[in-house]
DNA sequence: CCTTGACCTCAATTAAGGTTGAGATTTTAT
DNA sequence: ATAAAATCTCAACCTTAATTGAGGTCAAGG
């Protein structure tokens, strides 16, 4: 009875695949030890690290910003009830803000149905505040003409 | 004083870069015609069609989902009120169902806030019904273990 | 001891949504 | 007529989040 496990366990309890552990921990998510084999050892606080991506993935983060929540929990140690529940609060505050996003969209369009106009300096569509939506490299969105 | 215009001239009045408009006709969302010399020429109704791409770009539409859209519209021709009044409430829905799916996530996160548990069985963020979320080759996720 | 099964590394591939650059041609302005 | 600006094609590259495969090693059971 380790306190230890394989890389191949944590895949079961997780339901991750083993190329996804791999590649979660070259993106520094997690820091398993390796044993005289070479081979991977992980705490069993890693699977709830890993729980914890899942369910950042879920709310929509990247892995980028996963691993910048991950810094504030410490390393070695299953993160207990008041890290969890400081983090969920940050959760929430993403989710709200997401939401007020898209209502506010919504409220946009329904001023736009039945308008048409479809031009770049009218429509209130162009003037969205969701451009910090768009993930990787995009159009640049100037939009300061009018259209036809 | 052509009908058609050059893909520079489209780029400026729809804050496009060339190049990405260029991208946008090989996923045939645009079919310029082209001149004797083999130049791209647009009709100007197509950059309601390209403002249409960014709009429904702003909205989480994927390029494949837009040109499903934009097939509804006729070629050759400027979207009219009704056109794009059908579209708007489609859209609507869309972000109508967005918003429900992020309400209940924040609902089920608030029961876990001080919870805690973390546990792959227990934690409700795990029956998300926001699978549908992920985009591309993801992990796949089952889920059916407790965790330590 | 020896065979599986689990594990290792490393490189290539995928998908979306583009950008960048090379090298050639066309169009426009002087 | 000629230079500059715009356009063309085509291939390669970028990011994110992984998967897949090749070729090799490690660990456990009979």
């Amino acid at each position: 009875m380790e306190a230890r496990i394989a890389i191949g366990q944590v895949a079961e309890r997780t339901g991750l695949s083993v190329s996804a552990i791999r590649f979660y921990e070259d993106a520094g998510l997690v820091r398993p030890v390796r044993n005289n084999g070479g081979q991977r050892r992980f705490l069993r606080s890693d699977i709830r690290r890993l729980s914890f991506i899942l369910i950042a993935q879920q709310l929509g983060f990247t892995l980028e910003q996963i691993r910048e929540r991950l810094r504030s929990l410490p390393e070695q140690r299953t993160p207990t009830q008041r890290d969890w529940a400081r983090i969920s609060r940050e959760f929430r505050d993403e989710l709200d803000s997401r939401i007020a996003l898209l209502t506010r969209t919504r409220e946009r369009l329904d001023g736009c149905i039945g308008c048409g106009c479809l031009s770049l300096k009218r429509c209130a569509l162009y003037n969205a505040d969701d451009r910090a939506y768009r993930r990787g490299p995009g159009p640049r969105l100037l939009l300061e003409d009018n259209v036809d």
